[in-house]
DNA sequence: CGAATGATATACT
DNA sequence: GTATATCATTCGA
């Protein structure tokens, strides 16, 4: 049930987006394994989008990961304190890629949501900086592939999506602005946020 | 509301 | 090589 590659390299990265609404995303991070169900996305379209660390094609040793085929994890560090954790799509040399900026714990994994220090909560994988920290996501694991959750890294860290099954009707989604992005301009107007608005 | 916080990009010497 | 402005944020008043 693990999300084949061709998920990821298909071009509409905003559809993309909307699928992963639902997805159950996987890591293994220090010999401990932790899931939760995506509940909140949002769409970053490379080149063409102000808001991208990509925009205009710039390749940097930090973008570079954005280039590769989809399915590739894009980790990177923002304000100092949060890792935050993007999905790379489209083919190779097309720098798109998805932020998850919320999950949803499932109740066999209150344990590892204790340990990691959140309260337990429907608002404990709010937030992007929140994701990262509650799957135990670090910048370090920037550039693990999706696609392949053997190991990849000497310390066995792994992250991968799984299809759960879930259907979300188009009435339980909002499409709205991103946010925190306000220096994109006219980008920062696109809809390419979609929230599962959960009964 | 405002401070904390550090890697990164960019512009220098 | 070094300096400094910037940032897809969060938390606690």
């Amino acid at each position: 049930m693990i999300l084949p590659r061709d998920f990821y390299t298909r071009e509409d990265v905003v559809g993309i987006a909307r699928e992963l609404l639902g997805k159950k995303l996987c890591t293994t991070i220090g010999g401990e394994t932790a899931y939760a169900l995506i509940s909140e996305t949002e769409a970053y379209e490379g080149v063409t989008d102000k808001a991208s660390h990509a925009y205009g094609g710039r390749r940097t040793a930090r973008t570079e990961i954005m280039y590769r085929q989809g399915g590739t994890a894009y980790v990177y560090l923002c304000y100092g304190i949060h890792s935050l954790f993007n999905i790379v799509t489209n083919q190779s040399g097309i720098p798109h890629a998805v932020l998850i900026r919320g999950i949803i714990p499932e109740d066999n994994n209150l344990a590892l949501e204790k340990r990691s220090g959140m309260q337990i909560s429907e608002k404990a994988g709010t937030g992007p900086g929140n994701v990262s920290r509650l799957l135990r996501i670090h910048y370090r694991h920037t550039g693990l592939d999706l696609c392949i959750p053997e190991y990849q890294r000497e310390d066995g860290d792994v992250i991968w999506l799984e299809d759960a099954g879930i259907v979300i009707p188009d009435k339980d989604i909002i499409v709205t602005t991103r946010v925190g992005i306000d220096y994109a301009g006219e980008d920062a107007l696109l809809p390419y946020r979609f929230i599962w608005k959960r009964r």
